[in-house]
DNA sequence: TTGTATGCGTTATCAC
DNA sequence: GTGATAACGCATACAA
């Protein structure tokens, strides 16, 4: 069903049909009602390979996903799903490419292929070939995450150094003396991973400037190493009184190590970290925490890609967010030692 | 870049260009090779919207998602992830759609704008107009999960009713009487949500078979109901010996009861369930379950769709999962009470 | 207020 | 083995 058809059926030409439906001249009210009823008989939409062939834009952005063999963090899935939303509000769709990093097909199909308007790259790395690539081509994108130089680029980001420092004064204010931070893996933190790294940065600041003791230990992102890596600190750092963590993942595991090893929260040990609010609210008992908005940061992305894309020579903006920590009831006075 | 650019640098016809790069025509090795060097030094690759339009095909598959407001369950997110991999491999990408269920302009656009050459339908509802919607439209699709009436459509979903089943008569074996099912919510229940009627029926079919006694107990999707289900189980039924869950969130809080109830898993209770298999061996002790193939169901989707898009009129397909039950640790010999 | 004509970049048919 | 050209469906400049 095409537009020269709704034409004929409502005895008009085809632009006529055209500007109805556009608006972008006026058409008399007879006429565009006689064209409205065709359409709405027929169930008929523009040819949106036709459209984005004419108008140069396919009204789609690109989402650059991590390949689903390195299993996304919950926090990961729901940006995914945030972005889809925010886009479907502007009546944009959303083309996903899962992609590791080197070059692949998908990513160039989309980017070379001219199949959107705009990409979001999630899952930056420090150093990462697909920013020079997507500029090259030309293509507004914006980084979930930064990269080593973060100059030229539209970004998003959570602000871990800054939350994790709040997470160690907030401890240091209730007479904490030794902190640890659950940070993510080993691997990660080789890699150059951004938000791992700057925990750790974040951390190593604010222990500094409190004077306080701190001992950072990464941990492997799943539930088993968080069982074990809080087996470790009980062992190896038994005067740690308080923990700020950044590993959503391995949650489950200091929960289940709390309970089994029967560790008094926050009698015994306080807790505070960055993590999704449901994960916060999951934990027993409730976690104080800076509450990730993976749903705003959705929106905030597809907002700032869109500036983009309307003006490319728009300065780059960015966004580092840091959301304020959510003071429930995993945390305590130090115990008087 | 287009194609007439590459054509006039490499100085030959458009038409050649093309030929050179479908192959559907011979061109003399040495201007291919011109036409190649060519575009390598460019990287030009075919406007996706004019090949589209040409070809009347998009090499875009839709996959139309729940919403970002319920929150999607690890189980769904894996086949998310599994679906975009598997179209990658075969060179098509995917246009995600958020939809609730009632007509969205997401959908619409999806559907009659002809984005897509074939649709993934997740979650389906037992009644669900978006099916009577794709059928009318003449677009192929596939769907997840099976309406009241699956005669002509083709889909792919996990046998809850003889997994179920299977756990129940495992159970039986080991000498179990008296058992229950944590299923998903009483919501979903009620809305009709085809996993858990399967549930239910498979597991009263079995429960029926061995003479045993059954206890079917709804569950809401999270761990802080898992919890208190587990609380409630102990306080109301004590003569529980085994319990067999289908409810994968409710998990985190099954394991966070045993641990702070002190239930001795296998010795007072075996469990046994349904869940990806990283929740399986998260699990404390290691799940004995059977273990859902999330990844494998994306291929498997994608493939019965290629099929239906490659030929129309091909019966129709269906495939019911039921992976092995993978014996872990979670399932021993009923206490001789 | 409406109709005609053109071009977006491709592929495929026809002609050489 | 290669080139000219039509057509896919739409939006819009131009004409009336």
């Amino acid at each position: 069903m095409n537009i020269g058809e709704i034409a004929r059926r409502a005895g008009v030409s085809r632009s006529t049909v055209s500007y109805a439906l556009s608006g972008r001249r006026s058409v008399s009210p007879e006429t565009k009602q006689r064209i409205q009823a065709v359409i709405d008989e027929i169930g008929y939409r523009p040819n949106a390979a036709a459209r984005a062939l004419k108008e140069g834009r396919t009204r789609t952005l690109g989402l650059v996903i991590p390949p689903a063999s390195l299993r996304l963090t919950d926090m990961q899935l729901g940006f995914v799903a945030s972005v889809v939303e925010a886009a479907a509000r502007a009546d944009l769709d959303v083309l996903l490419s899962p992609s590791g990093g080197d070059h692949d097909r998908s990513f160039e199909r989309i980017v070379s292929g001219r199949r959107v308007d705009g990409v979001l790259l999630m899952e930056i790395r420090l150093e990462d070939e697909r920013v020079g690539r997507l500029r090259q081509a030309g293509l507004p994108f914006v980084t979930i995450g930064h990269t080593a130089d973060p100059h030229g680029t539209s970004w998003i980001d959570v602000d871990y150094a800054g939350l994790v420092a709040r997470c160690v004064h907030h401890l240091a204010d209730l007479g904490h003396r030794t902190i640890a931070l659950l940070n993510r893996s080993p691997e990660l933190l080789a890699a150059g991973y951004g938000p791992a790294h700057r925990a750790q940065a974040g951390f190593a600041e604010a222990v500094r400037q409190r004077g306080l003791s701190g001992i950072e230990l990464p941990c492997a992102d799943d539930p088993a190493a968080g069982e074990e890596w809080l087996e470790q600190l009980r062992e190896h750092h038994p005067d740690v009184t308080a923990v700020t963590t950044v590993n959503e993942a391995a949650m489950p595991g200091l929960q289940r190590g709390i309970e089994r090893l029967g560790v008094a929260v926050p009698g015994e040990l306080s807790i505070a970290g960055v993590a999704a609010r449901h994960w916060a609210e999951g934990f027993r008992p409730q976690l104080t925490a800076a509450d990730v908005p993976a749903l705003e940061m959705g929106s905030h992305a597809v907002e700032l890609l869109l500036e983009r894309i309307a003006t490319p020579t728009h300065p780059h903006r960015h966004l580092l967010l840091a959301p304020p920590i959510s003071l429930r009831d995993s945390t305590g006075p130090a115990r008087p030692d």
